[in-house]
DNA sequence: CGATACATTGAGCTGCCTCAATTGTCGTGG
DNA sequence: CCACGACAATTGAGGCAGCTCAATGTATCG
């Protein structure tokens, strides 16, 4: 055993409780902690896929290098975050993942997860929320890129971090840290540089929003979702209600533990 | 035992062989068939998600509808695909999904699932697989949003689903139906209507891309992914592998079957 | 103190949008 | 068989959101 929950252990806790085997097979994903510098690299498009990751401490991001020298990141991790759930069946990386700040993280083989498939059918039901989470999140952010102007992009990404940082750490307040520079915000939001200072400048105008170096304060939390048209249901999770019925099946039979 | 394969059952051998057990698994989700006109809908955004969908027949897609009337659809579903994977974990569907043919779905409760999860790991990680694909889907469509013009836009989108057919239905050569109006493409793409005749006009005149009611013919398949920019990594599977080591983990113990 | 990265601001341009009118295609019913 | 209506596609005209290029300002750090 830990003598303190890991990283992982601590976000799987919030949605179920674990017993003593489960917490193992989760931790075991955690034994290799690897500290990061601020931009390093974690893997390479197209490199082969033969860990994942966790990432147990800092910020990272996933992206795509365009011909044009371009980029389209794709999707920011907080830690907790499994990095490369979706690189789980083909051989190679389909993204690139670089730290946004310093950090650790653990890097595991994919045997581990198809170990907790074979062990843990809840573990297993947690895992595919998890990675129905992520898709969700991608869902919501084309959205934004299809049908969304600069200002609503903007706000909607803000809205989201928002969410997701107060989750993971419950005294996120109106006003939090944001370590995305502006271009690395206008990759993610399919803009440039320069239009995204420019929203900002616009929102910060009309008292929407604050933002100077990474700090992000945003005085009225329900206008601000309003200008984003931002509704939270996508990243609402409820897994306990499906492992009740998981652990029903089990006790009546065809099931595992 | 079914007398013939099921469309799921099919696509899954595509990646793996199946046991008795497994097959009857799979089929199982497909024992409600249940006949669809043009347009009907499967279910509604914020509806509560119990059941999730196999489409044996026809195409699908899934959308979210905007407050100001517009749509984006977020994912195009071929015969044998699995509908709202990503729908799993919440309480409600995060998307609307409407055929955009006749066709046949087959309904079946989440516990079918979690019942894969706890009874089949290798079926279970066939599953991940797939959960991941349709990111990897997701994941290209939004670098295609956020970093592409129009023109390449189409012509990748097109890449795509010329690729994912010749999948499904070997026999699909330079020429195909796609039962997509250019609104629908629009809305795919976050484009207007118009915008994507005259891109479709722009790129027939060059010779690369034909396209008269729901027909499309690409003269040159190579010429045409050099415009989209198209690269097919992100829709190669290789779970074989995967079941392998995970078929090694079972036999060293710990696993399941 | 200079170097480097990040942010702001201006000017001019363009890709895509909206609105609107026209044509083509199909299915339906008289 | 033709007339009709519904829907899909095309084409034109004009507008604007967001782009690029470039210059300047500002903070951080060795």
């Amino acid at each position: 055993m830990l003598d303190r929950d890991s990283c992982l252990v601590r976000n799987f806790k919030h949605y179920c409780a674990l017993d003593e085997t489960e917490a193992e097979l989760l931790a075991a994903l955690e034994k290799t902690p690897q500290t990061m510098s601020n931009a390093q690299m974690l893997w390479e498009e197209n490199h082969p896929a033969d860990t994942l990751c966790v990432l147990s401490e800092g910020w990272a991001y996933s992206y795509r290098s365009m011909d044009d020298g371009t980029r389209q990141i794709l999707n920011i991790f907080l830690p907790g975050d499994i990095i490369g759930l979706s690189d789980f069946s083909p051989r190679r990386h389909l993204t690139s993942v670089a730290m946004l700040t310093e950090g650790v993280v653990c890097r595991f083989p994919l045997n581990n997860l198809t170990n907790i498939f074979a062990t843990s059918s809840r573990l297993t039901t947690v895992l595919f929320s998890l990675a129905g989470q992520q898709q969700a999140i991608m869902a919501e952010r084309l959205v934004n890129m299809g049908r969304r102007n600069a200002r609503e992009k903007v706000a909607h990404f803000i809205c989201e971090m928002h969410l997701r940082l107060s989750k993971t750490c419950p005294n996120t307040s109106h006003q939090f840290h944001l370590p995305l520079s502006q271009q690395v915000l206008a990759d993610v939001l399919g803009l440039s540089a320069v239009h995204v200072s420019r929203t900002f400048s616009e929102l910060r105008e009309e008292g929407l929003l604050y933002r100077e170096r990474n700090r992000i304060d945003i005085p009225d939390l329900k206008a601000f979702h309003e200008v984003a048209g931002f509704s939270d249901i996508y990243l609402s999770d409820s897994v306990d209600e499906l492992l009740e019925r998981s652990d029903r099946d089990s006790h009546s039979g065809g099931g595992l533990r």
